[in-house]
DNA sequence: GTCTATACCACGATAGAC
DNA sequence: GTCTATCGTGGTATAGAC
């Protein structure tokens, strides 16, 4: 090649690329073990060795640098649930039938087995804390990348368990959400109550004993005061 | 009065008692909606009225103050929980019977039905983010708050369900502890997401849809994988 | 396009006047 | 018991070097 580069990349004063995974690393890190606001920006720019006002070149400040770090995971753990969300659609295409333990499988387990991937040990405890820790603002920005895979699963959980009514939808909802997300969190809190030594971050057993107990809570009758009518899909009238 | 006045509180400059309330509720509500530290204590005191040092000489700075926050409300529901996992154990005492619904009833109801307090949904909320939002100092102080209560719970459940190893006790608490605090949290996600009005603030609702969910989940049999004995208490081999 | 140096205002905390 | 003044540090923004 001569004079006019016409490669963009080809000699950088430093490694682009390079400078984003390392403030990615460390702010994800940071943000796992002190929350959004807990860290500061030059302590992240710090850890990674990066100068501070490159992170605000790279990310647009502190906000940018959280959502970038969401998106590095999250992006791939919606393909893997879209994946196996369609692997129960199929399965109820081939046999008339649709597992709810398979259809809480496909949702819950690529979000409890993304502590397998490297390094992502510290994501899964801050995506857990994230869907109550910071302020409303964040957390919306956070929610939209989950959006579609879980308008998604709620769809197909409502069609798996045709007993339910919209308001138990609700509740049970509340409970997968809810044990989904505190063993991702991992506070610490029973560990330390029991005074045991299991850990949330074994995926394994996480999957192995969550599941069929949060199916057994979606196998009970509906429990909607249904006055009038009150159940689901359809014709909602009021 | 003359020059020395010999009561201390016969006209203070402003009621202390005041001040203070002012600081807790405004702290309470500022807390809930941006988290510890996404509100800053110029804020709490601008809108409680009062100095910024004076907030200062009350709760010595504001770890003090939230963690005050949470005394005030806390120390009450503890009283509540203690009352009714008593209740349990006499009702135990009486039929030789230990009923997981109703020890479950006893730990969860007053922690949701504390929104029924005056003034106290903003607590529910934060108290449902503390559990995963600080950094793990700010937790720690908040979790001793709850301790002995806690562990009164784990210890009177677990023998309400003597078919459940040391293993399954864990997960199944992680679904409790995670729906408990997961509705107190009240994110507004599932609102969202199911596009529907049921509100998390609905105390009695949250009860009536929880507890036989979570009692499901509680009747389910070991899952653990008893290699060896690994079961609980005493000498129960597989 | 990538990064460094630096300046800006708001924050939590404290000392000392009233 | 309350307030003012002040200090070090936080997030953000910009000017300009490479």
């Amino acid at each position: 090649m001569q004079s006019s580069d016409p490669i963009p990349s080809a000699a950088p004063t430093h490694d682009p690329a390079e400078t984003r995974s390392r403030l990615l690393d460390a702010a994800e890190q940071l943000f796992a073990e002190h929350g959004f606001n807990g860290v500061s920006m030059r302590t992240i720019t710090g850890t990674a060795g990066v100068n501070l006002a490159a992170a605000h070149y790279h990310f647009q400040g502190k906000e940018g640098l959280y959502r970038a770090v969401f998106e590095r995971r999250v992006v791939p753990m919606n393909e893997e649930r879209a994946r196996l969300l369609q692997a129960c659609l199929d399965e109820e295409a081939r046999t008339g039938q649709l597992d709810p333990s398979a259809v809480l499988d496909a949702f819950i387990g690529p979000a409890i087995r993304i502590s397998a991937a490297p390094g992502a040990d510290n994501f899964r405890r801050l995506s857990g804390r994230a869907s109550a820790d910071p302020s409303p603002e964040a957390r919306r920005t956070i929610y939209e990348l989950y959006d579609t895979v879980a308008a998604r699963f709620v769809d197909i959980l409502a069609r798996a368990c045709p007993h339910l009514a919209q308001e138990d939808l609700f509740w049970r909802l509340a409970c997968i959400y809810g044990a989904m997300m505190y063993v991702r969190a991992d506070s610490g809190r029973l560990q330390q109550l029991l005074g045991s030594e299991y850990s949330m971050a074994d995926s394994s057993a996480a999957m192995h004993h969550i599941i069929p107990v949060l199916a057994a809570g979606l196998a009970v009758p509906s429990l909607a005061k249904s006055r009038g009518k009150g159940k689901r899909r359809s014709s909602r009238g009021s």
